[in-house]
DNA sequence: TGCAAACCATAAC
DNA sequence: GTTATGGTTTGCA
């Protein structure tokens, strides 16, 4: 059995699909229905769920951790525990590579695949699926110019997550992940060209 | 700048 | 099986 949990903290929905201790989907907006299509849009079709109105302990660290996210501090030390074993092994490997982005730093489309395997479109495809927004930060992807491509939540709402994680620095730095080696750059470089 | 063509895994038929 | 679909990229005018 899934368990759906929502809360809202500080005026952003926070939703949370939780089974077996594993994250399931995760997702975040201004609007409760939409957030909560969004995380019941990527449950797995065979597995049934019921939706809770208490956070159990486990959801209510995830929610902690969302949080900490949206506000752009830094969360890759938690090491959240995602399910992603029924997903396209490609897709393992992108979300994978997405989730080695440091806070501070963008990659782009292009640098994926180049270190995963795959085209930009393809990459650009999982990135629009992100069951686990935003654990998954697929707002650090950008396009190869450093705009800033799409975003499910809308481009003003990954801007604003940008801004957040600004840190100040300045080279690019080249990080291994399954498979390869993937190069990301300081996130000033997408947040120069909005002043 | 702007446009066309190449690119590539998925999901939907 | 096949086709349609992008949160792209690159090259060329």
């Amino acid at each position: 059995m899934i368990e759906i949990y929502f809360k809202s903290l500080e005026g952003t929905w926070f939703v949370v699909a939780l089974h077996k201790h594993r994250i399931v989907a995760s997702s975040f907006g201004e609007n409760k229905e939409t957030t909560m299509k969004s995380v019941l849009g990527n449950l797995p079709f065979n597995v049934p769920f019921q939706v809770f109105l208490e956070p159990s302990a486990f959801a209510a660290k995830a929610f902690a951790a969302l949080k900490l996210i949206h506000e752009g501090r830094d969360a890759g030390a938690l090491n959240l525990p995602l399910a992603t074993s029924h997903l396209p092994a490609y897709t393992e490997k992108v979300l994978s590579a997405t989730l080695a982005i440091p806070v501070g730093y963008v990659t782009s489309y292009g640098s994926i695949a180049k270190a995963v395997g795959g085209g930009p479109r393809a990459v650009g495809n999982i990135m629009a699926g992100n069951p686990f927004a935003p654990i998954v930060p697929c707002h650090r992807v950008v396009k190869s110019d450093f705009t800033l491509g799409g975003y499910g939540g809308g481009l003003s709402v990954k801007l604003a997550l940008l801004r957040r994680e600004r840190r100040g620095f300045s080279a690019l730095r080249d990080i291994q992940v399954e498979g390869g080696v993937l190069r990301v750059f300081p996130v000033e470089y997408v947040l120069r060209n909005f002043v």
